[in-house]
RNA sequence: UGUGGAGUAGCUUAAAGGCAGAGCGGCCGACUGUUAAUCGGUUAGGUGUGGGUUCGACUCCCACUUCCACAGCCA
């Protein structure tokens, strides 16, 4: 036999993912996949048991659905075609038919994101569902969350006691979790910044309305909880082309981000979607897309529609957040990220 | 893409202008009460690549390259 590559010592990163056929056989990557599996587990009885029906949306799609992020480019035939980075349209065009659905699988973005959050082929979960707005989307990750983390406490006892995972903060996440507006949280982090005495950090905090929360922000933010953290009411102009535009106030959409503790970020983005077909043309417009690429979506309101509202939840973030880990490239078997398809 | 850090033996590393050293692994032998690594011996690199400065460069300078962290983008 060969001499077995990984030897009971340290090594670097770059060796052991070179190595990543082997390294999945140490004890603590096999605890983390197991976890992985259950979570997975978790995440589709949950939605089974809901009432959801679970229906595969396109991996290959002819155009960017959210227009904005980069996305693989392939050959099909004598077009070109995309690979999906989200399967939402397409779940709101089910629900008209199920009511609740949901589409669960491989994700893929071409963002040169260089971080430990971020893999360029990803699973994601996304739930959708008719007659339902924001605070009832609220309700039902809420309920999803809860689920999944007690579930991973409950079978994953051992799995997690190798990760040593502190698995207190963990039994908290139960029950309401907190709800912030984003004006409130702006607030918040004008406050938070004053305190800071780092100028670096406090550098890194500025903020005024109507900017995007960065990775800074959106830490101290969730530090202030031992929950999740749902954020609301995002500026329209810094979310997708679809989300539902707050009544009276259409500068702001009915959006919520639920934001992962310790550090962990964003880890579920959704919204309530617009329902009137006149307001989704004016916004395919205001944000430069090509209305010709939306025609069937648009469609799905001219034929009447009802208030509808999503997310989607990162399966690798989730385990990440779970399992305690530093890094998302370890949530997964084989990840694919920027500058790393092998093995 | 930007900022910062780092590439020395199979792996993890030491050497901060003056002879590249160690642990683990491998190999040889001993042990045969054993599951993070028994004992002795031995092997192994000229320092990511290309230039430059210097009597002399792992060490200083420039370019390139690879990796890591953070940021942006987002799940």
């Amino acid at each position: 036999m060969e001499d077995y590559p990984i030897t009971p010592k340290e090594h670097g990163v770059e060796f052991l993912m070179d190595n990543r056929h082997h390294w999945i056989r140490s004890r603590r990557q096999w605890a983390i996949l197991r976890v992985r599996s259950v979570i997975k587990k978790a995440i589709m009885d949950f939605l089974d048991n809901d009432g959801f029906i679970n229906i595969d949306t396109p991996i290959i799609t002819p155009s960017a659905a959210e227009g904005t992020s980069n996305l693989f480019e392939v050959g099909y035939f004598d077009e070109t075609a995309y690979l999906a980075q989200t399967g939402q349209l397409y779940n709101e065009a089910n629900i008209m038919s199920m009511g609740k659905v949901y589409c669960f699988g491989p994700t893929f973005r071409a963002e040169k994101s260089k971080t430990r959050r971020h893999l360029t082929e990803f699973w994601m979960v996304e739930p959708e569902v008719a007659f339902c707005d924001l605070d009832d989307l609220m309700v039902l990750e809420e309920r999803f969350i809860t689920y999944i983390v007690q579930t991973a406490l409950e079978k994953c006892a051992a799995e997690l006691e190798i990760l040593e995972r502190d698995t207190t903060a963990l039994e908290k996440i139960t029950g309401e979790f907190p709800r912030i507006s984003y004006d409130k949280a702006v607030e918040m982090l004008h406050e938070l910044r004053e305190k800071e005495t780092d100028p670096e950090k406090k550098k890194e905090l500025e903020i005024e309305w109507g900017d995007d929360f960065g990775s800074p922000h959106e830490t101290v933010l969730t530090q202030q909880f031992e929950k999740p953290l749902f954020v609301y009411g995002y500026p329209s102009a810094v979310k997708a082309f679809y989300m539902e535009p707050w009544p009276d106030r259409p500068e702001v959409c009915k959006s919520v981000d639920l934001l992962a503790p310790e550090g962990y970020g964003e880890i579920i983005g959704g919204s309530e979607r617009m329902s009137d077909p006149q307001k989704l043309v004016d916004a395919i417009h205001a944000h430069d897309l090509p209305p010709e690429n939306y025609s069937w979506y648009i469609e799905l309101r001219q034929f009447g529609s009802v208030p509808h509202s999503g997310f989607g939840l990162g399966l690798e973030r989730t385990v990440a957040w779970i399992c305690g880990l530093p890094h998302i490239r370890e949530t997964t078997a084989f990840p694919r990220m920027l500058y790393r398809m092998n093995p």
